[in-house]
DNA sequence: TAAATTTGGTTTATAATATAAACTACTTTA
DNA sequence: TAAAGTAGTTTATATTATAAACCAAATTTA
């Protein structure tokens, strides 16, 4: 086949952009990776818990001080389904 | 902010593989994309229809014979917004 | 030559996904 | 101590993708 298949649980915009951003840190906290992404908090707890369940990360939810504190980083999972979701990508973006 | 927006009408797997054909050739038959994507011809139908009513691709039917022929053809709307989207997407996945 | 199958699709129903709105629980500030 | 803010989660709804059912004509097969 010409075209590989596109992971899913990748190939959606804000689920993308939460990979690429762990994929360049130690990890990250919640309240960062909503700024960073523009997501509403609804919509980014829903996404994490997916990649989450996929094992694509760890989440940790501990307390700064006195508030709630969600950390996330990504797994070795994660690292090769990202690697692998933007090999198949160039499939279908290279002119 | 630091990752654009993606087209959503790009963002799909299908529809990115069918504008990922058309960038390359003059046109293409439904049946010929249909084969190279693996895409059912019903989601097919449906997806080409998006793509043509947001003036992404020209699409017209014929006959070929007495069979009928629908047949694609990226137009410059098309490709600017594909090159737009592909420029974006490099934001996700560069390491 | 009538029935079954294939071709080239479209339409419609359903499943999956994304998003927003509402809510919880606690903290800080006026 | 009431109001507003923080850090989320849950739930309802809108959107999207996909599959299944359907259609009309042509072709093949019995």
């Amino acid at each position: 086949m010409q075209f590989s298949e596109l992971d899913p649980l990748l190939h959606s915009q804000l689920r993308l952009a939460v990979i690429s951003l762990l994929i360049s840190v130690e990890s990250a906290e919640f309240v960062f990776i909503k700024e960073k992404t523009g997501a509403t908090a609804g919509n980014l707890s829903v996404q994490i818990d997916k990649l989450s369940t996929a094992g694509y990360i760890k989440v940790q939810k501990s307390f700064k001080g006195k508030k709630p504190l969600t950390t996330c980083k990504i797994s070795k999972k994660g690292i090769l389904a990202f690697e692998s979701y933007v090999k198949n990508l160039q499939q279908y973006i290279k002119k």
